[in-house]
DNA sequence: CGGCGGATTGATAATGGTCAATTGTGGTGG
DNA sequence: CCACCACAATTGACCATTATCAATCCGCCG
């Protein structure tokens, strides 16, 4: 309502971004895929270090809200502070267990558990059968899982052997939930805990 | 205030703690090493996923607050709601740099990384001083580097030729922080920048 | 003294990266 | 309609980093 911009609470309203990170040497980080929903940054009360950068993976609808709006209605309705710590706790989960794949399992394992993660948070955005396409290129799946492009791609072309996916210029399509869960597993701790 | 102690907010008063996570296979993965001040859970509003695991890495204290007590104290005074996003968006970053150090760096850069994340965290917890002899095997650095501990101490080994670091049973002492954040340069993305 | 946990070292194997080239597909302009 | 280009995917040969397996050493404590 204010006509002046100032910080504002930026989240995606539709499609697919990304938030990754740069290295010197040319390399890229991805880390972690927002769908509609997800919000970049929550930077209500402190600057926050912001350290990476975002971009849109598909084409994407951007929302905003000034800090200042949602403070003002966080004042009158602090339910919506509970949703704000949510949505930050389910992003923190995310991202530990990212840290988890990235550090401890092999490609096949990271792959997919990557795929599943992202099925499972694509069909909550948008709907549950369009989930099964995913329109992001391998090179952008590869800085995710933090292995070459040219390796990914060997690991899903065995993937598809097996039937669990299959690949089309942009987009890759999943055949086989379980399967690759199955794959998955080793990241899954619940197997551990029953 | 009130005598039943429901779900509680813990962090760590003294010591370190840490963050972490066993696999099916019997693996570790250390989310993060937790110092004075840092607290592991604020989940004032919603369960939250909390799929891992906190233990002592050395001795020590924790504190507990009642959920109801610090929402009481919230409605009282908003400035502390700040602090805790605050705190939830460092730890946030910290992880952030995790992942991408995880993905894309190769040993020596991660272990200097880590090393240097330490001493800076461990000096705001303690004594500056204090900070360049870290109390924690290498076997706990190598899990949260996610290396074996046996290559950990093997480039670890080679930091110590360097003058870098000196090792003594059980504490990793810190003789050149720059020397390391030399090494660790290829995470900074600060140096991309600028 | 004996034993245990942490650290260290060596030999070997596997995973994944690098370099280099090729194919395929869709888009664009002539 | 075709030539051409750009980007994504694919494949092969080779190399580097890191894991695995197996001992051994060292300091500390009971």
């Amino acid at each position: 309502m204010s006509g002046a911009t100032g910080r504002q609470i930026v989240s995606v309203g539709a499609g697919i971004a990304m938030r990754y990170r740069l290295l010197p040497d040319g390399g890229r980080q991805i880390i972690m895929f927002l769908f509609p929903g997800d919000a970049c940054n929550v930077n209500l009360y402190s600057p926050s270090p912001f350290d990476d950068s975002l971009a849109a993976v598909t084409a994407v609808r951007i929302d905003r809200i000034n800090h200042d709006s949602m403070l003002d209605v966080l004042r009158v309705e602090p339910a919506v502070n509970a949703g704000l710590w949510a949505m930050a706790d389910e992003q923190s989960a995310i991202i530990r267990n990212q840290v988890t794949s990235l550090g401890r399992c092999d490609t096949r394992v990271r792959i997919a558990a990557l795929l599943c993660d992202l099925v499972k948070r694509f069909a909550a955005g948008m709907g549950a059968s369009a989930a099964l396409a995913l329109p992001i290129t391998q090179s952008l799946l590869a800085d995710a899982v933090g292995v070459t492009h040219i390796h990914f791609n060997r690991v899903v072309g065995e993937f598809g052997k097996m039937g669990l996916v299959e690949t089309r210029r942009g987009t890759l399509f999943i055949r086989d939930v379980s399967g690759l869960e199955d794959i998955a597993k080793p990241l899954r701790s619940s197997t551990y805990w029953h």
